[in-house]
RNA sequence: GGGCGGAUAGCUCAGUUGGCAGAGCGCCACCUUUACACGGUGGAUGUCGCAGGUUCGAUCCCUGUUCCGCCUACCA
């Protein structure tokens, strides 16, 4: 082989973009159920296909490419799924954003050619966080790429909605949902972020009916549903309101006369007024209380969120009044109606009042609680067996911690709301006879007031459906043959919740599920760990009797160096793509790996990137060293390296691959990468490529050739070790070394050797690093520059110290130009020297030429009370005198031999008491 | 309101079945030594959030407390 020319520092640019070629090209990443080894698979967590890759997509891909890259080499029938998601919402928004931009919108298109136009928008810029994935060296198997919305998911998707329909477990109603005005649909509770804001608690009084003078005074945050009242509601309790229960009061502004009930759950004594209105078709709490009461629910509020002038007459209010608030969305129609109340002296008090609101989690549009027509999963009987499968370890969740927060969130689990009112999704299977269902069915056509002409249509509550996989001939009913099918789509995480298994196939039975289901590995962030990991847990049990996955890792989110949430608006965000650029895939990996320590969330410093791209750099340069020694001769027959720097570093190659391993299994990235880190540049790089020169450089040494071999076997196994967090550095450097195979990627993954392991080896070689850390920090304390020659004492009395000895004689070069003299301790000249003292082992320096003694001393006197220091604290306090800071001349002589007793293997610098007098004298 | 997590060097974070407190980055000094200045050698820096308790011994275990973050929740 030749020697390659390689540079003095890596690139990564060139290096990424080919070998991610080659390896797409040659297939390495195509899984097959036919392939030996027992399955090892992950699904990704399909990102939205609107999306661009985000650090904290990195972060999740690298952990996930970490560990499909580690089991494929182990041997495992590996597949790493990929896909994405269709993301209703959120792209129907980018398309919609586009139309406008053309004058154009998605009502003026009408459903069909929206949606047209969106899967355009799909082929055209769908792609690009497919290829920002491969960027980043993702090993996913391409070949088996899916979407949400693609012919096979889509079947499953009809599957599953028909069977638990049928199951009973999907079911129609007029339900309170939380509904977004902006993006004027329904969404799931979890889809509603909740904020602290300053409100206001308005104090209004309601007349009774039959004493108009008399009031009761209400308190609510929210005057402008108070239209649709339908009672106020006391505590049973109340002494000062127990006698009203049952009486009515008039609701101002309105005609209507609504009763005063008792209510133990609604209403807080404490609290406002103690005295609550009760609107069942606009909050929550209303609602239940409703219930309990049997009250009508009145709603005066559309679903585009404007006054209902209509419901609002119905409901007695002055027209003047409805002019006043009738054509404003309902945000801001709540100062008009504090006007109003004001002018007319309904309103008594105004005290300012924390709550908290909800949001859209899409647009962070205010969502307004909506009577409406939707449909639901009924979820308790998913539930209770997914709790089980966590309760009983069949999916285990890491870190342990988030388990209780799963467990707590099954319990209390709400009926989930499915569809959506948009366009861009899986359109619900359940189709209206136009006979059977007149008068329920609205197709309205313009909305005067709507900012846009809008073309919809609304089932109303009391609609049969028919549900099936496929539109019905014939209505049961009535024979009729026209239907309608039902305009809502499902919510996106529908389609996810079936993803570890849909992708794979079914319904039908294909070896790809028979195989790879369940899955192993499921790696996620905890912001979806109720959005989606709950709901693929609850569906593969249903559908697939068994769990989806094993395992769970949790990961934190990723913060900018300051903590705060990378967001566009602030201008924080780390992009990974350019950091790539800056500083190379594998160094941005890495770091992401380094730092996903469980339970904390990332902050993430350029710096800290940086400094493994630095370590990229070492990587390169302990590569480029050892071809300059492997350009030699290469052995025939590898040679058994007995020299201690040899049994030393494979001994400590081995515990790292022991580590590494380990920390791999236990999820444990940022030990994992700090095993290799501290391995390769503290032990391969300082001290063995350090020890072994003088060898290398020699070229009749009789250990020569053995040593190049285990400097080149080294590396090899390293390279190994590293390939799943830097894999196109190891794979480029691992193909200049002579060896088999075509690519690193396929390589078996190193296993530790129990012959490689010598503990007594390291031991001394323990004693050997900090025998020569003494003398080094002699040489700074004494001053001596660089080229000047020193002299070493070391004792040859103690046992455990020969081996060292002979360490320290053989590989003085490392230390500088020196001799080094064994001689007895008792032997040792009293002048003139310093003395160190490690564990098993003394060595002196010799105090020559022209040194700066006073400097010497200074230093000396700073580092005897800095182990004074550690002496006080150990111990324990035996005076309180602060004299260490001080530290006079004169306490050194009267502390030293206690400070000897103390500093057992610590290194300390002692030196005769002669000598010492004799500096401080000078 | 409830739950969870964090608080350790200037910064970002490890760590300890309880036994002399660690890394990376940054900082200081010296070094352009033939793999690497994206480098080498040496060095400085900590009331381990605060207060109690258990213990021979607590950064670690217990109790209380403060600050920060997250999740969750119907105080109108």
């Amino acid at each position: 082989m030749t020697t390659p020319q390689l540079d003095k520092t890596y690139d990564p640019k060139t290096v990424e973009a080919r070998w991610y070629e080659v390896w797409s090209q040659k297939g390495y990443f195509h899984a097959s159920p036919t392939h030996p080894g027992q399955p090892y698979s992950i699904v990704i967590p399909p990102p939205n296909v609107t999306g661009s890759l985000h650090v904290g997509h990195a972060l999740n891909h690298s952990i996930q490419d970490i560990l499909i890259r580690w089991r494929r080499m182990q041997g495992r029938n590996v597949l790493w799924l990929p896909g994405t998601d269709h993301a209703g919402i959120a792209t129907q928004n980018v398309v919609e954003k586009q139309l406008m931009a053309e004058g154009a919108s998605r009502e003026s298109l009408g459903r069909e050619r929206f949606i047209e136009r969106v899967w355009q928008w799909k082929a055209t810029s769908g792609n690009t966080i497919i290829s920002q994935q491969k960027q980043l060296g993702e090993s996913c198997d391409w070949d088996r790429l899916r979407f949400t919305m693609d012919e096979g998911l889509s079947k499953a998707v009809l599957e599953v909605f028909v069977r638990l329909y049928e199951d009973g477990l999907i079911y129609r109603g007029e339900r309170l949902i939380n509904w977004c005005p902006r993006c004027l649909t329904a969404l799931s509770d979890i889809e509603v972020e909740h904020e602290d804001v300053k409100g206001k608690l308005y104090h209004i009084r309601y007349p009774l009916a039959d004493d108009p003078d008399t009031a009761l005074v209400v308190a609510t945050t929210r005057p402008e549903t108070m239209l649709g009242d339908t009672a106020v509601a006391v505590h049973p309790d109340d002494p000062r309101y127990r006698h009203l229960i049952g009486k009515k009061v008039r609701l101002p502004l309105t005609s209507r006369e609504i009763p005063i009930v008792g209510d133990s759950i609604l209403v807080d004594l404490e609290f406002g007024t103690g005295a609550v209105k009760i609107t069942p078709a606009h909050d929550f709490n209303d609602f239940e209380a409703g219930e309990r009461h049997k009250l009508p629910r009145l709603p005066i509020l559309d679903h585009q969120a404007l006054l209902d002038r209509a419901g609002l007459q119905a409901a007695g209010v002055e027209p003047a009044i409805i002019d006043a608030v009738a054509t404003l969305p309902v945000m801001k129609s709540r100062p008009k109606i504090e006007q109003v109340l004001k002018d007319r002296g309904w309103l008594t008090k105004v005290d300012d009042h924390k709550m908290a609101i909800g949001k859209c989690y899409r647009c962070k549009t205010v969502v307004e609680p909506y009577l409406s027509p939707q449909w639901f999963v009924k979820i308790k009987p998913l539930a209770e067996p997914a709790i089980q499968a966590v309760e009983d370890g069949r999916i285990r969740i890491i870190p342990e911690g988030w388990t209780n927060n799963y467990l707590g969130w099954m319990r209390d689990i709400k009926d989930w709301c499915i569809s959506r009112q948009i366009w861009w999704g899986h359109q619900i299977p359940a189709w209206y006879c136009r006979h059977c269902n007149k008068g329920l069915i609205v197709e309205e056509t313009t909305r005067t007031a709507a900012a846009t002409q809008s073309l919809r249509l609304t089932i109303l509550q009391g609609a049969t459906p028919i549900v099936g996989k496929s539109a019905p001939s014939t209505c049961p009913g009535c024979g009729g043959q026209e239907f309608i099918q039902e305009p809502d789509v499902l919510d996106t995480w529908f389609s996810s919740a079936l993803w570890p298994f849909s992708t794979l196939g079914w319904p039908e039975q294909t070896p790809e599920l028979k195989t790879y289901y369940p899955t192993s590995t499921l790696v996620t962030g905890l912001d979806i760990l109720f959005f989606w990991v709950a709901r693929m847990i609850m569906m593969g049990l249903k559908f697939m009797g068994d769990v989806p996955f094993r395992d769970v890792y949790i990961h934190a989110l990723v913060r900018d160096a300051e903590g705060q949430k990378m967001s566009k608006s602030k201008g924080n965000v780390i992009d990974p793509l350019h950091v790539m650029e800056q500083f190379g895939t594998d160094a941005l990996r890495f770091t992401l790996a380094s730092m996903a320590s469980p339970g904390r969330d990332i902050k993430l410093a350029e710096e800290r990137i940086e400094g493994y791209r630095n370590f990229a750099n070492k990587i390169w340069n302990a590569a480029r060293f050892t071809h300059m020694h492997l350009a030699v001769v290469q052995e025939s027959q590898p040679m058994d390296d007995r020299s201690f720097p040899g049994l030393w570093i494979r001994s400590r190659l081995n515990g790292t691959i022991r580590t590494v391993t380990m920390e791999l299994e236990a999820y444990r990235f940022d030990r994992a990468t700090n095993a290799l880190y501290q391995f390769f540049w503290h032990e391969y790089c300082d001290w063995y490529l350090e020890l072994i020169k003088p060898v290398l450089q020699d070229s009749l040494h009789p250990e020569g050739s053995a040593t190049r071999q285990t400097l080149q076997d080294t590396l090899e196994v390293f390279l190994r070790l590293l390939h799943p967090f830097m894999p196109f550095i190891s794979e480029e450097i691992w193909q200049t070394l002579p060896h088999e195979g075509e690519t690193i990627v396929t390589q078996s993954y190193p296993v530790p050797q129990t012959h490689w392991h010598e503990p007594s080896t390291e031991e001394t070689f323990r004693l050997f690093e900090q025998s020569i850390g003494l003398i080094r920090a002699a040489r700074v304390l004494l001053n001596y520059p660089p080229g000047q020659e020193v002299r070493v004492f070391v004792t040859h009395e103690e046992p455990a110290a020969s081996a060292t000895l002979v360490l320290l004689e053989q590989h003085l070069a490392h230390l500088g130009r020196g001799q080094v003299s064994p001689i007895p301790l008792s032997q040792w000249p009293t002048w003139n020297i310093l003395r160190l003292v490690t564990g098993g082992i003394t060595v002196g320096v010799s105090v020559e030429g022209d040194v700066d003694l006073k400097k010497a001393l200074d230093r000396l006197v700073k580092q005897i009370a800095e182990t004074d220091k550690e002496s006080q604290r150990l111990v324990g306090k035996l005076n309180n005198t602060d004299f260490v800071s001080k530290a006079p001349p004169e306490v050194i002589t009267d502390h030293q031999d206690r400070l000897r007793a103390l500093s057992r293997d610590r290194a300390m610098l002692t030196s005769s008491e002669q000598q010492l007098r004799t500096m401080l004298g000078a």
